[in-house]
RNA sequence: GGGGAAUUAGCUCAGCAGGCUAGAGCGUUUGGCUGGCAGCCAAAAGGUCAUCGGUUCGAAUCCGAUAUUCUCCA
């Protein structure tokens, strides 16, 4: 059975029996400061175990794609060296939402497994939870009960609490699981020894496939356990190790999902798999990480070097290492395995499908920038060996700095110091890398403090933002978090105009008004649904009632921006083409920020066009269409842009500006009607990526202002040369100029450098077989050392003193010639010192050239009679 | 969010225990030689040493801030 098609029976059964099938959220996780990527298949479902919203669906099937790299699990560094652990993978999932419980979940699984997959159900065992005291919790019995009735009891087991009780996190949902386990040894091994005695003991042929979760607990932060008002089932099951048991195979990266990757990969290298460990490992890390990067960049994260971006560049990096390493790759190759990758999971994931062009692109130019990296810190290790080796231990401060400044893997400089017979300080290396933890940790810890609840029973918060800007509104419940030591208060309420940051525009700034006082609110954010209220400061005892009032003028402005990337995007898509889809924007009162996916510099001919569209839509003064609460289907009937990487509910929300020409699913706010904005007028545009390029425009206000000031400066330039008729021919007239009267300056300057040099030559005084110059002259600093220079080409046995005044600042120039240097032990930067003396100052500097400055101005003539001294030995 | 590093000619970089009035290779231009596949020889042009400020007699070099880029950690 192909891969697809035990995805495609998984989904299939579910939905006969009557769960309604939920896309895969993206993997990529906004607006939840916990978690950067989804890491189970639970996560899009958060809020209705934690009560913040309720499911549109009570029964759900679904594979959802996740991604262990940070935090909690982090599954990295394991990759590649077994045959199991993965960075992305799928993972199929049943939910019942306050519907059925146990019994349903426990037989459908079997069901599925044995009748449908036709799993052999004697190689199967399960588990239940054998209860825990510490929290006053009782075996599974009913769990148990259940299964009897299926399989013999000495394929049931019970499990302990880490095996057999899930939570979420520290606090959160949670409840007793039950496991199920299959034996795929061959039936020798089987007869010698009994599955049972396997479970759970990390062999690597008895393995859980199936976990059912019966989530019925809330922990609290006081580790105390609360009953859930309602039970659910949260099952998850790993699609590629289910592959890899109904294809027989041993390893997942044997099944049709990975395999044709690693066929491609020994093609392309020359190597076999199977052969040698570390090739065997390297294919499986490349072949596990393309995925992943792949899957990332698909839901629009990007490489970078902050956040969730550089958890994906250190993926790939790490591909590429092994890549170069083990598999001697020394140009990029990642990205060619691509359109493998495409070929298998596209159909079921138009996302990737349909960004192929784009993800390769990038992936490549990321490797380049890789390599490039590698090669730096190859050089900067063959620098420190020829250089700065002791003992033959490369030291690991160095070994540090490299990884840590020039991003040179650790492992690698390991290879490269025993390819020399040399080794590496890892204690030392080890010492630093904590020191850096240490520091980093130090700042930004937050704690998680439990809500205070208010009002009970409340539901999810009733955004009413986008018919008005003042609500009357109860506070539901509200917490402090502490940042770097400074407390900021969280404040939801049933109901609030405020907007939450989302879909790139800004969160809303007011007040919540009170008879206690104001609470001034500086920023909304969202928590994945729940709308959370920022404030700095909260008024003892904390109302119950406020009236929440939204600054009305940021609002209105970042509304302008909103919708003016609107007509922008639609205008973009029209001029460069289809392809230029959005792949990221920030819109607050000032300006918008737009990222979108082109591979050229868009051309100055193509912004003036796009304007020119913007404003003529502006000028149309359109009234929006605000479509809420339309089904997904509806909007795609209506033609509305959805975004790849977006996570969206089965009811959204359509904005239209003139259906024909833009119309996107958006959650943010908008004009009433385009003329409100005024004027459209993009300042920049650039390269971020490869193949995404950056817009920045403003409107309305701050668009006027930008006009206006290249307007003025226009005027203030011609004004300044006298308002010329064609002021483009006068500053070219004036540049003309300017460099003809620089060379005549130059010239000028030369020619008496040059009297003045003359001037010195006739005061020459021949004395001791030296030519002694001395002389009080005025000049700045910078012409002394020149004619010094020139002197010292022109006259031979020279002694040149030149005492400088500049500014009302005393100076000395010393020169010697080179044979006076040698022969006659003198040293300018002695005698420059001795000679400062007489100005209170103090200077030195070569044997032959050298200065000196001072204060005492009267000291000039002293200085060139006490150097005629010197001169005449 | 925190730490480290880099920024010098069109490109790639050297110079950085303060002081050779800023160098190399490639590229460009000019002249000469030469029957090629990076031809050879000679010469020239090209630099606010990222920006701003400070220390100093003197800063590409030391210190601080800013910008951009790289990098590690969270």
């Amino acid at each position: 059975m192909n891969s697809e098609t035990i995805r495609k029976r998984f989904i299939e059964y579910f939905e006969k029996k009557g769960h309604y099938i939920v896309k895969s959220a993206p993997m990529v996780v906004k607006n939840d400061p916990t978690l950067m990527f989804t890491n189970a298949g639970m996560n899009q479902f958060k809020d209705i175990f934690l009560g913040n919203t309720s499911p549109k669906y009570k029964r759900v099937v679904n594979t959802q794609k996740c991604l262990r790299v940070s935090g909690k699990h982090n599954d990295l560094e394991e990759v590649g060296h077994d045959a199991y652990h993965h960075t992305m993978f799928e993972m199929l999932g049943n939910w019942s939402f306050g519907d059925y419980f146990k019994k349903e979940a426990i037989s459908w699984a079997w069901e599925l497994l044995t009748k449908e997959y036709n799993i052999d159900g004697e190689r199967l065992y399960v588990t239940v939870f054998e209860g825990d005291e510490s929290n006053g919790l009782e075996p599974d019995n009913e769990a148990y009960d259940i299964w009897k009735t299926i399989v013999p009891g000495s394929r049931i087991l019970y499990g302990s609490k880490k095996d057999n009780f899930w939570e979420m996190g520290d606090t959160g949902p949670c409840g007793p699981c039950s496991e199920i386990h299959i034996d795929i040894r061959d039936d020798d091994a089987r007869k010698k020894l009994d599955g049972s005695e396997l479970v759970n003991k990390e062999h690597p042929e008895v393995i859980e496939i199936w976990n059912l979760v019966f989530i019925e607990f809330n922990r609290k932060a006081d580790d105390s356990l609360l009953p859930l008002p309602a039970k659910h089932v949260d099952t998850g099951m790993g699609f590629e190790r289910l592959c890899m048991v109904l294809q027989d195979k041993r390893s997942n990266y044997d099944t049709d999902l990975f395999k044709p990757i690693i066929d491609r990969l020994s093609e392309i290298t020359s190597l076999s798999y199977g052969k040698d460990d570390q090739t065997c490992i390297a294919m499986r890390v490349v072949a596990d990480h393309l995925r992943a990067v792949a899957f990332a960049i698909a839901d629009g994260e990007l490489p970078s070097n902050t956040g969730a971006g550089y958890v994906i560049r250190r993926i790939l990096r790490r591909a590429v290492r092994y890549g170069y390493t083990f598999l001697g790759m020394s140009e990029p190759f990642v990205y060619e395995l691509l359109p493998l990758l495409v070929n298998k999971m596209g159909r079921f994931f138009p996302e990737l499908a349909g960004q192929e062009d784009l993800i390769g692109k990038v992936i490549k130019q990321e490797e380049q920038i890789f390599l490039r990296t590698l090669a730096v810190g190859i050089q900067k290790f063959e620098e420190y060996v020829k250089n700065k080796l002791k003992n033959n231990i490369v030291d690991g401060k160095f070994a540090f700095e490299l990884f840590d400044t020039y991003g040179f893997p650790i492992d690698l400089t390991t290879l490269m110091a025993r390819e020399k017979g040399l080794q590496v300080d890892m204690k030392g290396f080890d010492k630093n890398m904590k020191k850096q933890k240490e520091r980093s940790r130090a700042v930004g810890v937050k704690q998680a403090v439990d809500w205070v609840d208010v009002r009970p029973n409340v539901e999810q918060t009733k955004f009413t933002g986008y018919d008005s800007l003042e609500t009357e509104a109860g506070i539901v419940k509200y917490r402090e978090v502490k940042v770097k030591g400074k407390s900021l208060y969280h404040i939801v309420l049933d109901r609030t105009p405020f907007y939450a940051e989302s879909g790139g525009q800004v969160g809303d700034r007011g007040v919540l008004a009170s008879d206690g006082g104001d609470i001034k609110i500086v920023d909304t954010q969202k928590e994945n649904e729940l709308i959370i209220h920022i404030a700095e400061k909260l008024p003892t005892p904390v109302p119950a009632k406020v009236i929440a009032k939204v600054d009305k003028t940021k609002r209105l402005l970042t509304a302008n921006n909103h919708s003016a990337t609107h007509l922008m995007h639609s205008a973009l898509r029209q001029v460069l083409g289809e392809h230029a889809q959005q792949k990221g924007s920030l819109v607050d009162e000032k300006r918008l920020r737009f990222d979108f996916a082109h591979f050229e510099k868009v051309t100055p001919e193509q912004i003036i066009k796009i304007e020119k569209i913007v404003n003529e839509k502006i000028r149309q003064n359109i009234e929006v269409e605000d479509h809420r609460d339309i089904s997904l289907e509806g909007a795609r009937n209506m033609g509305a842009t959805a975004l790849f990487g977006e996570k969206y509910d089965e009811l959204a929300r359509v904005i239209a500006f003139d259906r024909d020409y833009s119309a996107e699913l958006c959650g943010g706010t908008h004009v009433a009607r385009t003329g409100q904005i005024g004027f459209f007028k993009i300042i920049s545009e650039a390269a971020i990526a490869a193949g995404i390029r950056r817009i920045e425009a403003v409107t309305g206000h701050e668009a006027e202002k930008f006009v206006n000031s290249r307007f003025e400066l226009i005027e203030q330039l011609s004004g300044i040369l006298k308002h010329p008729k064609n002021l483009k021919q006068a500053v070219e007239k004036l540049v003309e100029n300017n460099e003809s009267l620089e060379k005549k300056v130059d010239q000028l300057q030369k020619a008496r450098a040059s009297q003045i040099k003359q001037e010195l030559i006739k005061k020459l005084e021949k004395t001791n077989n030296v030519n002694f110059i001395g002389a009080t002259v005025d000049m700045d600093a910078k012409t002394a050392k020149d004619i010094a220079f020139e002197l010292k080409q022109k006259v031979d046995d020279l002694f040149l003193v030149l005492a400088y005044k500049h500014n009302n600042k005393p100076g000395i120039a010393v020169m010697l010639s080179d044979n006076l240097v040698k022969s006659g032990n003198l040293h300018a930067g002695e005698i420059v010192k001795e000679l400062a003396k007489e100005i209170n100052g103090g200077g030195g500097g070569q044997p032959f050239f050298a200065t000196a400055g001072g204060k005492n101005l009267q000291g000039l003539e002293k200085v060139v009679s006490k150097a005629r001294g010197i001169a005449a030995g």
